[in-house]
DNA sequence: AATGAATGAGTCTTCATTCAT
DNA sequence: CATGAATGAAGACTCATTCAT
């Protein structure tokens, strides 16, 4: 029955792959790009340096998956925040704070996005931008759907401004120290804020 | 008249400290603080591993160094633009402008400000922290002292979401081929512009 | 017979990790802690400085290593002359022999042991005092069961005294050249008697 | 009067030289030979490294100065011991007792003659060797014209027992913590006494 | 004669990647 | 397929020594 072994094997084979994905989004959300080894990532997974290197390329290689999967669960996120209200703007406004509290929430996955994500090579220089586009034509969709928004904005420059504004609130927020800060909540109502504003005539 | 401060000797030191942190800015301005070897950088100054290492502790010092340097050159660049608007928000707007054509035309220097000053070590974390700070400081001063600024703009954030939104946008346009890419004076005027937006009530 | 503890690849690890033992005793005896050198000790041990790092924590880390496990065979060479012995101080005068002996044939083992295990790092500098107490408490032992032995004698500092009377004399006798030098024996035998007569009422 | 300058210069001279052998025992002393750098020496000094290399060849140099006084001044010190006491066994105890006595109140200079001197190159072992051949000479001369010594006692390897158990014993009781041990003068005397009972048939 | 800035050879150490088992 | 031992290229940093002023 070594028929029947094929898809078990493949299965298996999945949920290795799975685990080194988590791991390494692990170690590089809580050590960064570089710090983060793959010997830490391995044994983090409960695997071994040869796995590795059977599921993927090398380094980078997870390292553009785990941003890819980032990508997807972020702008899924967004999109279905978006969505939920039917008036666009509002949507828009929506999204924004849903991104916010995600990241907040989620230091690692925040740290890896925003800061390991650039200054690396070509390569993951590109994933980025493809995720960035991705987000600028969510927040263009809703400029286009929306009568209220200014017909001076640009919709690709009111995207990337939109999109540095969150994580550059958010990097400040998350570099203050627990105690002192204001809710992320209310700072992601402050951001989502400035951008409506920006946006709406 | 003040008679020579330093002997010839010092001179000579001096000018070669500034030779290293010069040449160090242009090595991570282009290929980033962890590509740029000191090696490299001593090549780039016409220097040598041990007179490096006699004008800093480390390589880490020296990324310091160059982040203060630039800081400071930054920050009254836009401290000058600000002042030159009796406008307290015109001021503000204007050194948005600023500081994106200086960065745009200092690709290397925005680099090093943007992409290669954050994941580093708590060091320079914090000389990025004060720098980002000042930065801020300056928008404060501006919304305080600006009656047309929206009474619902939390300055601390804005000053954030300011920010973010000039640097997201700078590395947007780097990044595109300057063939098709809008000029650097458009998408400052409207980097500026939806900043102003989002301020002004 | 018991199922082998450890897969091939364990054994190879061991036998790896002795070579490099052995190669860097060899390497600190013949050129000494300061000039014998990472890359020269992997490539006497036939293997690789990643292995080297692999196997101990650095270059201090294998010199304690070296110096634990020959510590070990001294005092257990000393040690089972001592008791081969009915007479307690003849079986001391006897271990005193047998170290000179053992040194003058391992002129290396001898540096090490003698030359180069001082003034080191803190953590060698305990090595080696925990070292040279073994061989105290082993003077201490055969003086407390010694009813000839002096009373006036202070074991503690009688086994310093004696320690330093065998070193002494032995790294004399290694610089001198071998043509013009008194037999190994001959040394052993007077340093031997010299310490006996210290000791002995 | 150009003349005059000459000797006012050669004395100038000489206290430099001897301001840099001085903070050279005192650097050596403290750090030992490979941690004690020429630039430290230079700056205890109140000097220059220019200077330093206008007066010694080059760090080996010095050490080697160092070792060379330091054997002359522990040369003159036992040999004044010695000739005080007309009994020459006498002479050659309570020479004992003042070397140690002498580098238990100089760890600096103890640490130079005793850890430091040796393990270095050819040349500075060859001052070591010089060094004890004095001392071993004091010995055998004491020997010589002591009716009580043991016939049986070989004169060259008694000296090497009786400065090596001096040594190894002084190592000890400076490594021991200053609350816990014996003093100086107990050790020294138990030491001379060790030595004595095995030279005195 | 004195100074101290400059030099660069030489070390240790890390870690991505390979490959025999 | 999994494993993890082995590899070695590459980089940061030190310090004895030189030499222009």
């Amino acid at each position: 029955m070594a028929y029947r072994r094929t898809p078990a094997t493949a299965a298996r084979k999945d949920a290795r792959h799975k685990a080194i994905l988590d791991a390494a989004t692990r170690m590089f959300g809580s050590y960064g790009y570089h710090s983060a080894t793959v010997p830490m990532i391995v044994a983090e997974a409960g695997s071994s340096v040869g796995s590795f290197y059977a599921h993927f390329r090398n380094k980078e290689d997870v390292f553009a998956a785990v941003l890819e999967a980032l990508g997807r669960q972020v702008t899924e996120l967004m999109d279905q925040a978006r969505v939920s209200q039917s008036d666009p703007l509002l949507g828009l406004s929506y999204a924004v704070e849903v991104l916010f509290l995600f990241l907040a929430e989620n230091p690692g996955e925040a740290r890896i996005l925003i800061v390991e994500s650039s200054g690396l090579s070509p390569r993951l220089e590109k994933v980025r931008r493809d995720l960035l586009r991705q987000h600028a034509s969510l927040v263009c969709q809703a400029l286009e759907s929306a009568p209220e928004a200014s017909p001076l904005v640009n919709p690709a420059i009111a995207a990337r401004c939109l999109v540095g504004a969150v994580f550059e609130s958010l990097c400040s927020w998350l570099e203050e120290s627990p105690a002192d800060r204001p809710s992320a909540a209310e700072v992601a109502r402050a951001v989502a804020d400035y951008n409506s504003r920006a946006i709406r005539s």
